[in-house]
DNA sequence: CTTAAATGGTCTGTTAACAGACCAATGATG
DNA sequence: CATCATTGGTCTGTTAACAGACCATTTAAG
């Protein structure tokens, strides 16, 4: 598999398929209203809140403003956001989470149903990879107040109401990530969620769902605090792994 | 930390540096360039093999033809591949690995510093993780002939010299990442292993080392075939903790 | 020996994206 | 009420990258 041989020749073989993958994902612009739209869709900047400002943000995202001005004005025709200028003006969040329906759902598997196997079994890796990672380092990690930061934004999402519940419940998966003080693995995991998001949103939050990864949720943080690796990992597969079967009901 | 208040409205905060990266990396041609040398220097297209056609990879990486040939030729002029046109023509490499120093070690780490622990952090996450899950997937993976492939690439590792140990080790790990049958979770091992890759290089490769190894090896994919994630998980862990062990004795 | 296929090498016009200056509006502050 | 910092809105020229046609070379096959 590492090199066929074509007419008396070694050449390059199949394999290069993982590296030699497109050095560009799309345009600028595309791949910017793309990032902006998940920014939206994962509550990052919520309803009424404020982007940074264009130049910026331009900045951040390494391209042009006329490009990120571009990509505003599609989420502007699309309703998502709104700007006002002058002083203390700006391009506000006007989206707010639609109601969930098994229609949406099952619209949006079909369009990306090649790509979910894959982004959950990525998913699955990344995640219980670092929550291994992080009870293995506690409570020597990179100077980052891991206990403190698990705990409230665990307390966050069982705080939460059903309109923040996917926000807040974002933020403490992402969290796990973050602490390991890896920051390769940080975007790793927020690439994984990243690639679910739109399906996660269309699943109805039901309080019997809530309640049941509540448990799991604090598993989670008990194996990683205890610095327990095996039970960190486990946990997080369970967790993950009813995720998946939720996502599969819903779509069979 | 989701939202800070600033003059009285509610803006963007840090949490969005995850999410509001650049969307692109670098120029396209700077990029190609590194993902070329990449592809030489893991061993993916060995010494005097060959490339891709242009224009095929041209397409496989998603950029004009002219590009990648600016690459080439930088390539060609650092000394690394030699085109030759007609028919059977093409471009080939002429890199082969040269002898490890500890000088050269110590200049890499110094260089890469910062990015060391992340690095090391990012490919234990990601290894272990699809160690297990492709445990936990045998033997019904999606139609890839797991426990065939494993055990051709272990044998190409055991039979090899020196000269193309690297290589061979490298290849071995990518596998188990690809084996999983995700694309994204392929291409973060292959992407942890880059980052490591010029570290790795310039470590002597001693017969101790390569018979110490052997056996982790075969505990890996003992574990793989036998389906058992947890010793397939801790088998990698332990296997990866070796050559951090090793990196730090060089560095210390 | 001729042919044909496959390859690297070259050229031209077009488009996407950029950098950066400048204009216009807004509203808190003095 | 005037000021001025801050913001979105607009314009111009430049550059990077692309698409695609065409040329030049090589060599197995006929």
């Amino acid at each position: 598999m590492q090199a066929e041989v074509k007419d008396g020749r070694r050449t390059a073989g199949a394999d290069l398929a993982g590296l030699l993958r497109p050095v560009r994902q799309g345009n600028a612009f595309e791949e910017t209203v793309e990032r902006l739209l998940t920014v939206i869709k994962l509550g990052m900047v919520g309803p009424g809140e404020r982007f940074p400002a264009e130049r910026e943000l331009a900045a951040q995202l390494g391209i042009s403003r006329l490009t990120l001005r571009e990509a505003i004005r599609e989420l502007h025709e699309a309703g998502y956001v709104s700007s006002r200028r002058g002083r203390f003006g700006g391009t506000f969040v006007t989206y707010t989470r639609p109601a969930p329906s098994s229609a949406e759902l099952r619209r949006l598997a079909l369009r990306d149903g090649e790509k979910l196997s894959d982004a959950l079994t990525f998913r699955l890796a990344v995640e219980t990879g670092a929550a291994d990672v992080l009870a293995g380092q506690f409570p020597d990690a990179a100077g980052l107040p891991v206990r403190e930061t698990l705990l409230a934004r665990l307390a966050d999402v069982n705080a939460a109401g059903p309109a923040d519940y996917r926000r807040l419940d974002t933020l403490f998966h992402l969290s796990i990530g973050e602490l390991t003080g890896s920051s390769l693995l940080a975007t790793a995991c927020a690439d994984a969620r990243m690639r679910l998001n739109d399906l996660l949103n269309a699943i109805p939050v039901l309080q019997r769902n809530i309640d049941h990864t509540a448990g799991q949720h604090e598993a989670i943080v008990a194996a990683i605090l205890a610095g327990d690796a095996v039970a960190a990992r486990t946990a997080v597969a369970e967790h993950l792994e009813g995720t998946a079967a939720l996502l599969r009901g819903f779509l069979g």
